[in-house]
DNA sequence: CTGTTAGCGCGTTCAA
DNA sequence: TTGAACGCGCTAACAG
């Protein structure tokens, strides 16, 4: 009742030795089928369940990887690891999900965790705070993969899975141009961040491609918070110039764009439309007419997955390190439908 | 390089016996100050990181609880994981999440899973698919403790943390009519399910207590989708009746009926309120007016860690298993203020 | 096809 | 205060 039974437990009722059984309960070809049903009835009699403990310990391996985000609440992040599971567990692998909440102190005790746990491989996307890598450094010529995905660090040695932030900007913009949009101004966010960076470039290549001459003062830089974006509209419109679109780099300061038009009472043509960047269902949800572009958690989930179990299997990290880019999807919402 | 120092490598290289340093590593009184230091300083060269399989292994105890939802990316469950890890962290435990995707077959692998992980303990909110708790009840008779939250199976000897839906329908009711209300629709799921017989209790109850008349034309049953608070609004207002509010027993219907009343621009007086069961963000940004009563996940979170712990600590699950009930908040919105 | 032996890395006896 | 020896439960090597 309180003590587990072992394998040593089943043999002995059996009288046989406790390697068969184990090799039975591993379905090892090297049991007869006969002997391997009495095993196999016996243990379910006594409720017996390996003791994985033990057998990774033996083992040396313990088919589970470790995945590290800033918190799961966010969509982006707990679809992600619907993304990484379902590939984990279809080749046979556990999935051990930890939250840094944003703290850096959390994140490397999070990470000590999982390596003194053995986890077979690591999927991280740091906090903000991760300025210094020295508990991921280490990992180098440790033979454990890691594997960034969304929010990495510049670490040569390990792989990344990104969102094509450049790509989204472009197609961002080059779909507004497609409706006809002339004037298109872009609420830009702190350029140190290269995600932000990257849309501004996307958004002014595109200009660019389509002879639209970029101008400095439909740019609006901020924070990028609801609050934010409010703002920005009332200084763009303070501006007194023409505009056709707006395209914001997140999906929040949209939705606070979104509610200065409206409190302004703002005729808005219909060829406007805000582009954000979240799959968050918020976005979606508050204004149904927002075009946005949705980064999939679950794809790069799926794609990081991959990749890790890739390296676990060959045992190869790629000496310099690859980088995948994942595309973000242009989602164009129809408000004239109920 | 490739393999991990043990406690025997840093033995040896300071020519002492690894039991020492076992002892030195855990801190124990019975080591000098001086090689304690020592061992210190070779472990910390060595990078030396303790396997844990292995300590847990000898010890029988992981420090680890695991944790069954239905999926983390529902906030409601991703605060309540929040509220547990806190509770946990404190008292030394590790937290394995996982979640059954509402599949009865993935619940059941995964706590056999984490049973031949040898968790202490398991917090469990059940799929919607659990029906037969074959695998809950095997629990009974081994001694690690399990408890529900939110979502739970009838099962006597195992403790229940839950939310206070009767108390939660009453207020909500109570909120209405204090603010003037007399005729108040209901909007209820269906009475299978507990949750929404006990919001409809609730709200019954509270009519009783202020002298008001149930009537049955009030209360408009669904599956409350936010497709079914579109639908459940239209006939409800095809009554004619006089209405002064509208209970709805989820944050989804609420919406639907808000965005019904809009489309048909009924004047609403200030009176009405939609009262949902949900702390999902999206309820409280797509009507900043909506008044809810939220249940908080984190708050029940830490309530079942924390008798968790009790019940690994004192080895003692009570005989008939305890209810915990815990109370729901009303969030009054103001749209005035922006 | 099965049994024997020997560890995985750690923590805990028991002596000294 | 430290060392020697054993065992947690399981699996892998080698016999037979």
């Amino acid at each position: 009742m309180n003590n587990k039974p072992t394998i040593h437990d089943i043999a002995k009722a059996l009288g046989i030795d406790s390697s068969t059984v184990s090799r039975a309960l591993n379905d090892s070809p090297r049991v007869t089928r006969a002997t391997k049903d009495k095993i196999l009835a016996k243990a379910e009699e006594l409720g017996y369940q390996r003791n994985m403990l033990a057998s990774n310990l033996r083992k040396n391996i313990t088919n589970t990887i470790g995945v590290v985000v800033p918190r799961i609440s966010r969509h982006f992040f707990s679809s992600a690891i619907q993304g990484i599971e379902e590939t984990a567990y279809l080749a046979g692998y556990n999935v051990i999900i930890c939250q840094s909440l944003e703290q850096l102190e959390r994140e490397k005790k999070i990470v000590g965790g999982l390596l003194a746990n053995r986890v077979d491989g690591l999927l991280i996307s740091v906090s903000m705070e991760t300025m210094n890598y020295d508990h991921l450094e280490a990992l180098k010529n440790s033979n454990i993969p890691l594997i960034f995905f969304d929010r990495h660090c510049d670490i040569p040695g390990f792989s990344n899975v990104l969102i094509d932030d450049f790509k989204g900007g472009y197609d961002a913009t080059q779909h507004l141009i497609s409706k006809g949009c002339k004037h298109i101004a872009h609420f830009s966010g702190p350029q140190e961040l290269e995600i932000y960076k990257n849309r501004f470039e996307g958004y002014k290549a595109a200009l660019k491609r389509n002879n639209l001459t970029f101008k400095e003062e439909y740019v609006i830089s901020s924070r990028l918070m609801e609050q934010d974006g409010y703002i920005s509209m009332r200084k763009l419109l303070a501006k007194k110039l023409p505009i056709d679109a707006v395209f914001c780099a997140n999906d929040l300061s949209a939705i606070g764009a979104m509610k200065h038009t409206k409190e302004l009472q703002i005729k808005i043509p219909d060829a406007i439309a805000f582009v954000g960047f979240s799959n968050e269902p918020v976005s979606s949800v508050i204004e149904p007419s927002l075009t946005t572009i949705d980064q999939s958690g679950f794809e790069i989930g799926k794609i990081a997955s991959e990749l890790m179990l890739k390296q676990i299997l060959t045992k190869e990290t790629p000496q310099k390190g690859q980088t995948i880019l994942i595309d973000t999807h242009l989602i164009e919402r129809n408000s004239s439908k109920k």
